[in-house]
DNA sequence: ACGAGTTTTTACCATATGGTAAATGATTTC
DNA sequence: GAAATCATTTACCATATGGTAAAAACTCGT
């Protein structure tokens, strides 16, 4: 649990005893490949740090489209929070794009645990922060083409081209995934 | 000054007497169409609500082309806070697009706030969240078609299609000036 | 190792959007 | 109010991306 250890760390001032006190209130989940955390038109119920794996937020549009809105990946913060907070029904699916495993807070928690560690209030809100700074800064840039999109998609998540289905990233990029392959094609 | 004490009241609990607290450390800023709030290549230090008129946070590429990258109205907050937090120059210019007015908070006081008011600390970041929030729900889909994205634009800011610039929102939806032109013939 | 299913690539043509340029329309300045 | 500047529209062709379809390459379970 090293890993939520050092995220909380870099992010608020915390004892020992204090995170100990947070990893109690904590649960590990594994998920495989293509389950879901959470799903569309149910109430987030728990808030999610991803150890290992990498997860994608995804809904179906219109058309019927799956369309990818972002990928999560290690070490990062995962949950709804605008419907987690406001308690409404979430539009979108968390779901596992490799096998996961995950630091799961559950809601009661997630929120007690304000009233025993002083200063918990400021350190989640700054969390939330930091993971939505994370998902608009690597999300690909609508004036750019498409070639330039998954370019800096391969910066942003190197890792990501041999694990994640070509599907997945084309809708993220925001083009078919023929376009995608042709691209990749291209670059070659 | 009526707007800013509803945002605070509708994200926090703060009684009356803070509330004139809060007030005591703004000024209000008028800038010009055009002016600029914080610029590129300079470290934020003011956070500013718009009471009145509409800004927008833009950038230049690499092409040297002019990007807006979001548009702010009234009654929602303005600032780079992550650049605003680290002390960090930001990217961006945030720049009127009508003539505006605007509540500005000092850097001090923003932060100071924290050791006279119980919450404010709390109330500070849910108000950034929110402002995240906003930012990224009305921003265009990049899964979209153009026309698409345009006719979404208009459901987000209603009132901006004869305000606004059109180059400003063609960059915003990532099209030219042209395509935007054309679009609006189309759906005449 | 085989076959069924899935994912990725390729191909073809249709269409939306981009690039360049010029014409029109609006706004500012003197 | 005329000239100058700036913003928007239109036109033309080039190009990138989409839609449909099929082939090829992988994956998985037996």
């Amino acid at each position: 649990m090293k890993e939520l250890t050092d995220y909380i760390l870099q992010i608020g001032n915390i004892n020992k005893q204090q995170i100990e006190l947070v990893e109690s209130k904590t649960a590990i989940l594994e998920l495989k490949k293509d389950a879901y955390f959470s799903e569309a038109g149910l109430i987030p119920k728990r808030v999610g740090f991803i150890l290992e794996g990498v997860m994608r937020g995804c809904y179906y549009n219109n058309k019927g489209e799956e369309i990818t809105r972002c990928f999560i990946d290690e070490g990062n913060l995962m949950v709804d929070y605008p419907n987690f907070e406001a308690h409404t029904a979430s539009s979108e699916y968390l779901q596992a794009c490799t096998d996961c495993k995950i630091v799961v807070f559950s809601r009661t928690d997630w929120d007690q645990l304000s009233n025993t560690i002083v200063g918990w209030e400021v350190i989640k809100n700054k969390m939330v922060q930091q993971c939505l700074y994370q998902k608009s800064r690597k999300s690909p840039v609508i004036s750019q083409d498409a070639t330039t999109r998954y370019l800096s998609f391969l910066e942003n998540y190197p890792s990501f081209a041999n694990r994640i289905p070509l599907a997945y990233i084309a809708s993220y990029l925001g083009v078919t995934q023929q376009s995608l392959s042709r691209i990749r094609k291209n670059i070659r």
